[in-house]
DNA sequence: TCTGGATTTCTGTAAAAACAGAAACGAGAG
DNA sequence: CTCTCGTTTCTGTTTTTACAGAAATCCAGA
């Protein structure tokens, strides 16, 4: 890791640590930090130097990264080469990689849940009846998720901002401590 | 995968793939899937002839289960095994879940970002303040979430699944939607 | 203390993922 | 058209993770 203050190492590794416990590539996730971190737009071939990976992976993993919205390319004046950068805002940024990950993973196995309890309902005995019951509940707690999500979801960032700040008041506003 | 009805082992094989994409192993994430749904305990034996798969692997997930803390051990009259069994309430049960993996990884990098803050608020130069910067968004991004899920995670159950169903009324009473 | 069932730990193997380097491909400049 | 610089795809290797089977340990009852 060249030319990188040891703050900034720190945080990329853990990033990259990170990434592995959620299901993420660890070079994806130290690129990510990287791009996040830095002030002006990279191009493949200083990511690779700054964090001593091969060509191919950078490639590899900016695509990927792409693919999730994250990071952008642009292009400089005077430069044929792709650049690359991730958002900067950081709530728009989770806001970004939850939707994805709603969509490629939570409203898939909401699908799924859809039809297995479908298929257990078609089932007969009381053991189907119970797995049935089991896995409604799952179904429901997935769409109770993802109806909340959509919701805060349409808010403007800084109303949902104020949203999560609320807490205490919230609860109280809402009669709900009882 | 013996003696399960269709609907469930497409649970179970969802739950597992599921899992791989969230950083749980796959056996383990079986396994829970299959304890969820069983409608009373199962002792390691009947486990491995149900997936098939080894004693030891069983074991050691389900050691794993154990310490996420959504799998217990249970003792039935007359037999010396040890039974397992899923906790059954789902919201309980992700809650119980959240609460781990913010345990885990959430509190530890809110810890990281603290002191890579503090670093390079000793750093001197431009490029550090910009670190910085983008580091301290970071934290609060995390803090703002971890507090707002400590004080959710403090409400009873039933009083928490209101709060996520009032949706649209919950906004226009907060006066948010301006 | 000994015994038999039950569980955990250890060790080597198999499978999967990550990765590097080379080759192929593409786009703009001359 | 072709040469050059940059990017992507392909292929084989390395590393990591998951896993099975064997060995060791534990525990209750005799």
């Amino acid at each position: 890791m060249k030319d990188l203050t040891p703050a900034t190492q720190k945080f990329i590794l853990h990033w990259g640590e990170m990434g592995t416990k959620w299901g993420i590539n660890r070079t994806v996730a130290q690129i990510h930090a990287l791009l996040f971190i830095s002030e002006r737009p990279l191009h493949a071939e200083e990511i690779c130097g700054t964090l001593g990976v091969a060509r191919s992976n950078v490639s590899n993993s900016l695509k990927e990264l792409q693919n999730w919205g994250i990071v952008k390319v642009t292009h400089l004046p005077e430069d044929r080469r792709d650049h690359f950068e991730s958002m900067k805002d950081v709530f728009e940024m989770f806001r970004v990689i939850i939707t994805e990950r709603k969509r490629r993973e939570i409203d898939p196995t909401i699908a799924m849940l859809r039809e297995c309890v479908e298929e257990s309902a078609r089932e007969t005995g009381l053991a189907a009846v119970h797995t049935r019951q089991r896995l409604e509940q799952l179904q429901a707690f997935f769409e109770l998720g993802a109806d909340f999500y959509e919701k805060v979801n349409r808010l403007e960032t800084p109303t949902a901002v104020r949203l999560f700040r609320m807490g205490d008041k919230l609860f109280r506003l809402l009669g709900l401590k009882g």
